[in-house]
DNA sequence: GATGAATGAGGATTCATTCAT
DNA sequence: GATGAATGAATCCTCATTCAT
């Protein structure tokens, strides 16, 4: 960021463009993401967004940092303490439903249209990082497996299914079907189940 | 499109300039799409790309059917025959990571980024329409059910389970992993063999 | 260049662009030298403009390119032959004269105010070592020197002293003067008769 | 100006934003002059500059009163006297050097980039004619003319030779050259003693 | 008086599309 | 039919200037 906002109403203004670009890029993808319509939804002007982000790049950064933040202060709050292998899967699913609940179009974008920033990578790492240590700590109690895949591998197939189910859900903006989030817990937890 | 191409000298460049467009569209994204780009990948002048696509998103139009006849051809084949659980999964399975093969990041683009035409929603439903009929025919045999959620439910929920998996696996480069694919076939089965 | 101009049209397009530039940069300085600006005095649009130039500095390379040649012919032209002191002076004098003529403000802002390409030096240090050759063969000839300070230190005192002159002439739009043009003569007969 | 500062304060903070101005105009050049740059170098607020000055050209003017004022007093110390030609010609030629090393781009940029109000004529006018009037004293004793051109031809040949050798010996940052100098006196005198 | 947040016209550059050759 | 030169609206970004605090 160019500037730190010291008063109290730079402090606003940029919640808000950071705010309006998170809608701008959910709602338009990276195509429609233009500078100038954030500023127009912030309700300021061009030269204000500027004033505090160096350049366009440097915004979606924020915006990434921002939504990141929030999703993973969801995951936690939805999977902690130590449960049997339903409830922590449902735990688990929760959370993921919760996370992508928080702005469900931004955060495909930001993962698959955005470009990145040469230090973006760290913010992005750090995330995944603690996105799937939740699914290795799930994995860690509740498999009871010996042989087989590395948990690695599982923490990918798991991962990559719930957030598959999750995504193409919100495609058709089901994403708070009970039905379909029973199944979900019930496909993790036979799988689990099912001798390695 | 503008004109049927007649001759085959017009179909060649036709398919040139489809071709060239997926590969544009594929490689450098939708913001990355430009007219003039496919141009010179095709091989030919920007006006001519005119004279047979009257605008940009018809030649997307254009490339999503062309891409989407592929990938519906190729899980044809994965999935004819009735087979048995197990191997009948891995037909599924395996169809879809060669769909997704057939060129990754063209049908993640096509899917998430591409805006559509508004005529653009037919093809897309209608490849949508047999996509899932894959899952139904495989479920219709598969399913020991007698009560829970109906069919589509479960469609979706094993859709956008494989889905995801391969699309995240993509993401790595790991299409190709025997392991990861042989657990995504297991959750599969586990799932559809554990009591309704 | 950002493309070769292959048709007559387009190379009438490019050096329409060119002259409009040096029209440009010469009257209103680099502050005042904008892409815009040029395509409108040169009749085209903005563009056709960056179809030919990648960018405003190549843009002004190419004026660089193209007035440094002028220059240099005009001063070629001027300086040609072997004669005795009074009669090369004038050569010289007149070659500085009518190469500052071709377009003095011009002259001025590529050497002081416009920035360059790091390729830029190249064609600048060029520039300079021919410029700064007909200085130094004039001495070589009419020097009549022993000891003393060396060519070189000669050649700049020469060149500085001249192009003084006439800078400040062009300023007050006095280039034309002949009383002007005679004492600059003298002064350069006088210091070279002078003994070392 | 817009405000006559009264108070100490104010005097003091006029004072360091043009000071200010110089560094940024003579470091940058015009096209580099901002005034949020020059408040952040004077160490103010881009509110306080404009309580003292209306916009950017009167800011310009007082820089540009300034450092005339302090090229003048440099030259005047150096040209008082009257002495033999020698000596007078070294006295004029060290005033000149000294005069341009107060600030040597800054004069250049005030001389030949920045614009100049409408009514910065005056001060540019009243610059030159004192500055002038340097050459035409030294003229006015040491010339030995009878006929020949008027003073102020002189006057512009020499002012013209002497600040060109200087100006390009600061482009080549070899002001400091003691050889160079003694060449131009040499050339002024040798000049001066011809023969009308 | 001082501050710095906000403004918006202006300038560089891209790219979909047209049309003369 | 094919070509590629030309067009200009749209986008990113800067900076002189104002004004609420």
């Amino acid at each position: 960021m160019r500037k730190e906002p010291s008063q109290a109403r730079s402090r606003a203004t940029v919640e808000a463009i950071i705010e309006a670009g998170a809608r701008v890029l959910g709602d338009r993808g990276w195509a429609g993401f233009t500078t100038n319509a954030v500023a127009v939804v912030a309700g300021i002007s061009i030269g204000s967004l500027y004033q505090y982000f160096p350049d366009k790049l440097s915004l979606v950064e924020a915006i990434r940092r921002h939504h990141f933040d929030e999703v993973l202060a969801v995951m936690r709050r939805a999977t902690a303490g130590e449960l049997p292998l339903a409830e922590s899967a449902e735990g688990l699913v929760q959370g993921m439903i919760d996370a992508h609940n928080v702005n469900p179009e931004l955060h495909r974008v930001l993962l698959d249209e955005a470009p990145g920033h040469d230090g973006s990578r760290l913010a992005h790492d750090a995330f995944l990082a603690e996105y799937h240590s939740h699914y290795r700590s799930f994995l860690a109690v509740h498999r009871n497996g010996h042989g087989g895949p590395a948990n690695d591998v599982l923490a990918q197939l798991l991962s990559g299914a719930v957030e598959g189910v999750i995504h193409s859900a919100a495609r058709k903006r089901a994403l708070g079907s009970p039905e379909l989030k029973q199944e979900l817990i019930r496909m993790i937890c036979s799988y689990l189940r099912s001798a390695d």
